[in-house]
DNA sequence: ATCCTTAACGTCAACGTTGACATGACTATA
DNA sequence: TATAGTCATGTCAACGTTGACGTTAAGGAT
């Protein structure tokens, strides 16, 4: 069916090591052999055979990127930035959703492994799933966006998300506000997730004491952020502001807020997290804190390259700084 | 490293070949054995080294996916339809961006025809592109998206763009509108494009003639759609609703009108594209055409796996219903 | 004339599976 | 009791490359 080194050896009387000798530029191969078969192989249009040599060299130049959904443009513009970087080395990136589907995340995992990637870029739901550890333990590089897990084989890219809210929440302090919810995001199994700490230090820095009930986890979509939000909202009028774990959430507020009838920002304020592109075109525009989400896939493919290339290279987690961007919204 | 057959076929005392039937549940075997390997399996750990597997048996269950660029939404949605449909049938999914490079679409094409996927979706920026067809004679099945060429290899998905842009066009014509400029994103090589051409049909359809100048030809962007909106609104000021390709160049307009202090609608109208899921959320809110993404991505896979499993078959064009949402844009 | 070096190739096995075919034991049938 | 048929398993080559190592001829040094 398509041309293999066995066609081009033949046309051209050598042998197929001097084939691939050529394809590699590897080698001593005289001038003259070298550009006969190099005219031979552009005019039967050969390509090498990437998985042939996958299964001697080990590599198969493909890495696994595993995002909770494509359809959030947070990860769309981080898995941009790991493509980039992926194919200016000569890679390819498989993409998995998987949802908030820890089960999905296990099957992503085995598929990535099955198929034999060089190493894997995860947001993970739970980064202590077993079989990432095993993965990680007798396989492959892995980098890991917003967790932390001390491992040899293990990069860490991690955001500033403390920091981050801490800045949303003394921007809304500033602002008078007194009552502020959040909008927490999944629950984390293990610790309290870095924004939910950043919300709870800031407010006892100030001597208030945060409340369980104003503290709502949700799955992190538009929708969910409108139900949660009606639900607190009607029933706490007395709350002035909402931080939400990411911009969507946030939306589903705004949404909700309009239904209500609740002015914005000044009735109910809100900040977001991310500011991912619409964030700038909502009614009213969305204060938030913006990642530089192409950077952070920059950074982690990367860094999974540098693992892939010296396997014994410990690689320091790095933490990228995040920025409280203030427009209508608050 | 990994474990492979061989270990399993030492450990229980068996040929490879024992160990290959249970793996793939072929041929006659004991349940007694079957059992015995099976626990063996488990116990170590084993996984089908699928590079191997692909290299005899011809086949990677992967398929690429080539769009312009995943950060627009509307690629995404689509992308998760793919995504979606890929993984029910033990596919995984390539990810290519191509932006509005011909140069990268080529190198796309090679790049996984050198990974040797078992078929490729595209958003075609030129679907003659000679590696496109070269692929398409001597390899694997692809499916275009939005665009139509004959070949047994290749299936079709259409929207009719045509239709979707001509019920724009009258729902603006009834409000009133004359003057109706068109963002007609990029320009095609051959022909006009389908939505271009319901521009003109409904246009012409009325007896007004379509003027080139109020056509104008860009990369389907934000940033083009607010440059090329408000040199056309200065210099024009009589034009009076804008069409666009797309809603993120739709988005661009919006921004150009705040930006010129164009009331919309009433001082300009405007209709976008595609109904991505922030049309809804920003301000105005975006009159559209409704695209269903998420089954556009479905169709094309499942027409992808059909022709994997069945070479033979051809596959008649499906052509998707578009449908005009109005909001407050227009 | 002999030995050594080196450039320019070639040979062979291996990567981890699977397909085609072979084998041996046992069962059923005439 | 011989014969065919079936079940359960084994053997071997092949998929398209590359790594390790071998070979050959030319040339230079001694």
């Amino acid at each position: 069916m398509a041309i293999t080194m066995k066609d081009v050896a033949e046309k051209a009387g050598v042998s197929i090591k001097t084939v691939s000798r050529v394809v590699n530029n590897q080698g001593e191969i005289s001038a003259e052999t070298r550009q006969r078969i190099e005219a031979i192989i552009a005019e039967l249009g050969y390509r090498p055979n990437l998985v042939a040599r996958s299964l001697i060299t080990q590599r198969t130049l493909t890495i696994g990127l595993i995002v909770v959904d494509i359809t959030n443009p947070f990860f769309a513009e981080v898995a941009r930035g790991v493509q980039d970087v992926a194919r200016q080395n000569g890679y390819n990136v498989l993409l998995c959703n998987i949802d908030d589907n820890l089960h999905e995340q296990q099957k992503a995992l085995e598929s990535l492994a099955a198929h034999s990637v060089d190493g894997i870029i995860l947001f993970p739901l739970e980064y202590y799933d077993d079989r990432l550890l095993s993965f990680v333990n007798q396989y492959r590089p892995v980098v890991l966006i917003n967790h932390l897990l001390q491992h040899p084989n293990v990069a860490v890219v991690l955001l500033d998300g403390a920091h981050g809210v801490q800045q949303a929440v003394n921007h809304l302090l500033e602002r008078g506000h007194q009552e502020i919810a959040m909008l927490a995001g999944p629950k984390p199994i293990t610790g309290r997730g870095q924004r939910l700490q950043g919300y709870q230090t800031a407010l006892q820095g100030q001597g208030l004491a945060d409340s369980a009930n104003r503290v709502i986890f949700s799955i992190p979509t538009q929708a969910q952020g409108y139900e949660q939000s009606k639900q607190l909202l009607s029933q706490h009028p007395h709350i002035t502001a909402i931080i939400a774990y990411n911009d969507l959430l946030a939306f589903g507020v705004i949404q909700a807020c309009r239904e209500l009838n609740i002015v914005i920002p000044d009735q109910c304020a809100i900040v977001g997290f991310d500011d991912i592109y619409f964030s700038n075109l909502v009614h009213p525009a969305l204060s938030t804190v913006r990642v530089n989400k192409y950077e952070v896939g920059q950074q982690a493919m990367t860094r999974l390259l540098t693992m892939i290339n010296d396997p014994k290279l410990t690689i320091s987690p790095i933490k990228l700084g995040v920025e409280l961007i203030v427009r209508e919204s608050s």
